[in-house]
DNA sequence: CGAAGTTTTGAGGACCTTCAAAAGTTGTGG
DNA sequence: CCACAACTTTTGAAGGTCCTCAAAACTTCG
């Protein structure tokens, strides 16, 4: 199977897994015709306020959705990791109020707008994942905005590494306990809105208190239970009772 | 009409502002059986965690979205004003990942979520216009995550406030420069994440630099131009240009 | 091995918070 | 229509969190 056709099949085994979706579905979905781009570290994949054509589907790498001010300051909304779709909004949303970028160079599979609109025209069942999948999109930015409007530094940085841990377990990138986070103090400050030497002196508490352990880039969760209750982190957020529910009415 | 197909067809005409709907759709859906219901100042319309039936749209009155930690903190992600149809991801997302409540006495009109789903499914158009009422939900929900992220308390604030004029103005409630607005500082402060007691302050250097004017709840922006340089405000993220690029292509 | 980037440290100060109380406003019942 | 209670806004003061600036230590990589 090409790169191509396997980040579409990871694609949609992610939306399967959360309602059922019918094979003429799927087989129309994995004949879409797409394009795979690769960018480098720190490379925008669409520039803020840029008027698009297709969305970004994530086949390796790390890239986060950014916004920032006219002094400079930037607010990173969200991480998207393999599998994800990042900006599937962009269908309907032409002109894109942020921007994408990569932290790590990146394999991006680019799908048409159009391709994407006719599937969800034709198969109800698609065009409801698709919807779904922006829905848990906006539950994660608002867990965001609670994240940096009502959480201390270390809180702050205590969620964001639990939900990156979620997630990339949730894609067996990740046992859940040790994973990789490829990005600098100064993108994490940009994550979290606090400055760069602040989320430096965050990270040394959380190590010193025995809640994590870092190496380089890779971060270990060492005392899980402490972490949460510090968080406050509650998984409901980002959704994973999906398919439970929507078999139960069709 | 009744109250309630009044409120069935304002929300009609705010999408199809954006993207035109078939004559049988809309007649589909000024058929819906929907009840009113009226809620006091502080009342949840939803509470958080709850396995909702039914979405809220707004007939009158001032609702707000929050999410709370544990410790009390609260955290105002959004506010909903007539004409919103408020939790329309809960059709998918049965469990709330966050509270609804009221600011001011609310009539709201219940519509359940079997009848929106249905036509989600039979009327391809008015499915997607529901998908893009939630992507400019999600778009409202990233700025704020920057507001609260990356602007300074009076930032914060006018930002808010030009937003809240701009939304008003939308359905005919402001002229885009005197409005009501319906809430405490201390709601304030939770919709901004900082203390009732510098939301205070900093209303009253706004007030002092000549950009607002206040008497109880009517706010009247005096310098438009200073007060949206200050906040760095780009109407952009509101998404207006819906209807020009969706037809562009269907 | 040197250059560039990243993390860490130090120090001073700004922004914002908390606590507490006073002043002003609103609503209700007598 | 006044009196009183409850709420909201405003003020003061002290202190903590977080920021900025700046430089040093450490990594990474060509």
């Amino acid at each position: 199977m090409s790169p191509i056709k396997l980040a579409l099949s990871r694609y949609l085994a992610k939306l399967t897994a959360r309602a059922p979706i019918p094979a003429a579905a799927t087989t129309a979905f994995m004949a879409m015709q797409c394009e795979s781009v690769v960018f480098d570290t720190y490379r925008d994949l669409v520039r803020e306020d840029e008027h698009t054509q297709s969305c970004c589907l994530i086949g390796a790498g790390l890239v986060s959705r950014y916004k920032t001010l006219r002094n400079g300051g930037r607010q990173i909304v969200s991480f998207h990791i393999v599998g994800d779709m990042v900006d599937l909004q962009s269908c309907l949303m032409r002109v894109a109020d942020h921007g994408i970028r990569a932290h790590t160079p990146a394999t991006v599979i680019r799908i048409p707008f159009g391709d994407i609109l006719h599937l969800a025209e034709h198969y109800p069942e698609l065009g409801r994942a698709f919807w779904f999948d922006t829905l848990v999109d906006a539950a994660i930015f608002r867990e965001w905005t609670l994240n940096v409007g009502r959480r201390t530094g270390r809180e702050r940085i205590a969620h964001l590494l639990l939900e990156f841990a979620y997630r990339m377990k949730a894609v067996g990138l990740c046992d859940g306990i040790e994973f990789v986070l490829p990005v600098t103090q100064a993108d994490l400050a940009d994550a979290v809105g606090m400055s760069p030497v602040h989320v430096n002196r965050s990270l040394q508490w959380l190590r010193s208190s025995g809640l994590i352990r870092t190496q380089g880039k890779v971060v270990t969760i060492v005392d899980r239970a402490e972490l949460v209750a510090l968080a406050d982190f509650q998984e409901t957020y980002l959704h994973p009772e999906g398919r439970r529910r929507m078999e139960v009415d069709a």
